[in-house]
DNA sequence: ATTTAAGTTGCAAACGATTTGCAATTAAAC
DNA sequence: GTTTAATTGCAAATCGTTTGCAACTTAAAT
């Protein structure tokens, strides 16, 4: 149940080892994979699909592409989904062994975004899942608020 | 910035205490949304437009009027949408006087629903506004794991 | 280098949740 | 009762996301 191991050091992890990790899945390395891979690793805040699809060189690939590659990578573990509750999911790199559970801190004015290091305190979270009978109990947690640059 | 002083008693409100308030908006009490608030103050957890449509006496109304009623009501804080991150919002009434703000604990299985106590601490939130300079900083969170029954 | 089989892609269409336009209806005040 | 603003139902539009399918690559086998 371990939760909040992760360091968030930022630091932009090599295409080389991203397409490794595709192919020992026995995964295609594709021009639009590659393309996609090179925006996230370029990024250190979550990403819509569509703002995805609006960085990489127009034409590189179809819109449906992404969604069908952020699938995949998810379920390879390679990005982590997040909810910030505007009904869009974005998506963010995670690196090897890490998990990439982490939280967020977003400007409701500009939606700004900032990598939150806290995390809902282990030992209360276990009370809970204790408390209820619950196994594997995660939890999912943002923040929100205004910005130093909205607040005028 | 008051955000866990709660208290999630659990007791229905008064349907005359519900209508007094839309009332006091100078809105309309009508069928359905007599009809909602019935639904709504009997179940102790959020409940898509769907699921109260269904609960609904067939033929009360429409299932965009559910939703229009409870864009009102959220507006007016008479009731609180949650995301539990499968894209439907959730909706539960909220007490006179209370924001609504608490938390759940989801099966994963099962989708069944425990109503949470805990809260983020206050203290961890304040250090995190001010170390971004946020300011009116709060919170989403919701836990999420495998409930007892369904434990196998 | 050529073949081959599995994995991928684009495009159109389907989906599910939610919203909107509009004319017909109704609650509540006069 | 009349009047007026609020409300409703129904159809159609939106938005994010998924799916069907035929054409097309990648990477492995020959």
């Amino acid at each position: 149940m371990k939760t909040c191991a992760h360091k968030h050091t930022g630091k932009k992890q090599e295409l080389a080892s991203l397409t490794g990790r595709l192919r020992r899945e026995s995964r295609k390395i594709t021009g639009p994979r590659a393309a996609i891979l090179e925006i996230l690793r370029h990024y250190p805040h979550p990403l819509t699909n569509k703002e995805i699809f609006a960085e990489l060189p127009k034409g590189s690939c179809d819109l449906v592409t992404i969604y069908r590659a952020m699938q995949m990578l998810e379920k390879l573990g390679m990005v982590k989904r997040f909810d910030f509750g505007d009904g869009t999911a974005r998506f963010e790199l995670v690196g090897e062994g890490d998990d990439g559970h982490h939280h967020h801190l977003i400007c409701t004015r500009c939606a700004s975004v900032v990598e939150i290091e806290e995390c809902f305190p282990e030992e209360i979270e276990r009370r809970i899942a204790i408390a209820n009978g619950f196994t594997g109990v995660t939890h999912r947690l943002e923040f929100f608020g205004v910005c130093p640059d909205c607040r005028k």
